[in-house]
DNA sequence: CCCCCTTGAGAAAACCTTTTCCCAAATCGC
DNA sequence: GCGATTTGGGAAAAGGTTTTCTCAAGGGGG
């Protein structure tokens, strides 16, 4: 009933050792050792008490000693160039849920574009001998500024380009455009246009390609795709350009934007032009940056890229790499998913 | 002339040791080890030759063994409980930076707002020995989930409500509010309003506090505060109710809103309204969230409230602490920042 | 010429844990 | 009752580095 000598005593200075365990429980380290890990033979009262007496003393291996004999550390790095976050902070999110839940630790790496600094931080993470390297971007078709070729430990590349050989996971751009596409087709839209980001963007290409390939098989009229910036104003400015002309015939009755500031540019701009969403235009965004979406009256419908799943599936891809299982290199697609909201209309059906 | 012998030759798989360096350089690994670390006494010659050697060789030491031995791992824990990471990110980026340029590299735990998941993170950092924990959260006036009272290192709080007798960093809220005020009071504008969030934040009631102590000092009126949400829609609420009543004398010339979405949702009403921003009224934000101030139309006045600073002073305070200089307990609040744009229009002069 | 001090460098302990090998006692088979 | 096997547990090496201590050789002073 005592309420005092419970298990673990918020001990003062010096951590307790596996050797103060064992003299304390009056056997060597090494039974102290084979007891509290389940190994060697012992009698079953001689392991109980041994474990007993850690417990008490509030014992915890360290884990430097235990990763220098195991070369091993259950440490990996997580490099990244995205200091804003939008699409970094779900990853890591990912990457980290998927590896503490297996007892490893993340090093959070951030080497903005600066060459140096990406090679400090590489550094500094082999010397304290991750077990592997997730390396992030915030552009799927960029290099991180660091080279990760020929290191000692495995690599996965997540939402960045990754180098000839190595795993890749990025997003299925094509499929998400495919998923907004469609979807705008299934509730009756058949002028579709599509505004996005700046040509110097490979995503930009690839989801215009998609938008092509949808409304051609389709049999559909294919609008030359707008492209400009990833921003709000860029949003009007295409509003200006697909509503400006005369004819109300010719205007679009959809638009998929490229991503979701672009979606609330031109959704404020309808409605300034008395555009009703999603009566006369439906809009879908890309993103689904959700601080974002929600504010958009109506709230915008978009396609999500599932980023912290992402980040889950490259952590679990490193642990199997590091674990010595062959990963098939090359670069997998994960698929996108529609949120949708209020900004397309309701299917007929709902 | 050979292009070959250069300095890091891509080591196949085992890293070198220093026993390697010195069987190498035909010396013993004490030797080596003072050699590189420039103790102990030696020949320059010596010295020199072995330095030549573990260059030429690769070698980088093991940091679990030195962190072993040194018992100062450096490393550092960073919990947060800030999954969308707006305030986050620019803190972890300053946390990192003032670290890295130390030879820290950090651990990223993320612990939602789960006892267990924070019990699990703090183990295992403790484990790894971290030699300092940062803690940062979203809320200034909330604790994380986490009991970091009686640890064995030191622990800096960062934008999170830190334990009794602890240091922590927090902005200077009430120093933020009265440099928005003051700034509208500069530009003229004499009814100044304050629209914010949930009366359940206490940040709500410091700029809040703020507020009125500045329009009193200038013997100004001083309007009930509207609180609501943290919200683009409730800014167009509140310009609802300011706007709202018949006598337009009654208006105020100015909002000081409690963050920018707020501002956002107030500029944006304004504008469906006819009132003009800021020749009619300025409007003036609080957080400085750049995406959102330079969408706004015209781009939104903001206050700073310089977090990445603040991270990297939160990363210089453990230092010191790690270092063994007391620090004063307590919590100190750094100064915001003004960042100007266009929602409250040119100083007289300017 | 002897002693003391300095110089240059190596041996070994320490950090903490895991694992292999080994040994004494107990048990078993015959 | 004797040899062979099993059982319970310890000694020691390993992992890579740092640091203290020790020691031999050489130089200078008396």
């Amino acid at each position: 009933m005592s309420a005092d000598a419970e298990p673990a005593p918020v001990s003062a200075k010096p951590p307790v050792t596996l050797r103060e365990v064992a003299a304390a429980a009056g056997v060597s380290v090494a039974t102290a050792s084979k007891a509290l890990n389940g190994q060697g033979r012992m009698t079953a009262e001689t392991r109980e008490r041994i474990r007993e007496t850690a417990r008490l003393l509030g014992f915890r291996p360290n884990s430097l000693a235990q990763s220098l004999l195991r070369k091993r550390s259950f440490t990996v790095g997580l490099l990244t160039n995205d200091t804003y976050g939008r699409f970094s902070l779900p990853l890591m999110a990912g990457v980290s849920d998927a590896l503490v839940d297996n007892g490893v630790s993340v090093f959070l790496c951030n080497v903005e574009d600066d060459t140096r600094l990406g090679q400090l931080h590489v550094e500094a993470m082999l010397d304290k001998r991750v077990d592997g390297i997730i390396a992030t971007g915030k552009r799927i078709d960029r290099h991180l500024p660091v080279d990760l070729s020929n290191l000692r430990v495995p690599v996965v590349y997540a939402f960045t380009q990754p180098d000839p050989g190595a795993v890749g996971l990025v997003s299925d751009d094509a499929g998400g455009a495919r998923l907004a596409v469609e979807h705008l087709l299934r509730l009756g839209r058949r002028r579709i246009a599509h505004v996005s980001g700046p040509e110097s963007f490979a995503v930009v290409h690839t989801r215009a390609q998609a938008y092509r390939d949808v409304l051609e098989e389709h049999g559909l009229p294919v609008g030359e795709p707008l492209l400009g910036q990833w921003s709000e104003a860029w949003g009007h400015d295409a509003v200006a350009k697909l509503f400006g002309k005369a004819g109300r015939e010719g205007w679009p009755d959809a638009v998929f934007c490229g991503n979701d500031q672009i979606a609330r540019g031109v959704i404020d701009a309808l409605r300034e032009r008395g555009i009703r969403v999603p009566d006369d235009v439906g809009v879908i965004g890309f993103d689904n940056w959700e601080i974002v979406a929600e504010a958009t009256r109506p709230p915008l419908t978009s396609v999500d890229m599932n980023l912290s799943t992402l980040g889950r599936e490259a952590g679990l891809a490193l642990l199997s790499l590091v674990g010595g299982q062959p990963a098939a290199p090359g670069i997998r697609k994960l698929p996108c998913r529609l949120v949708v909201r209020q900004s397309c209309g309701r299917p007929p059906g709902g």
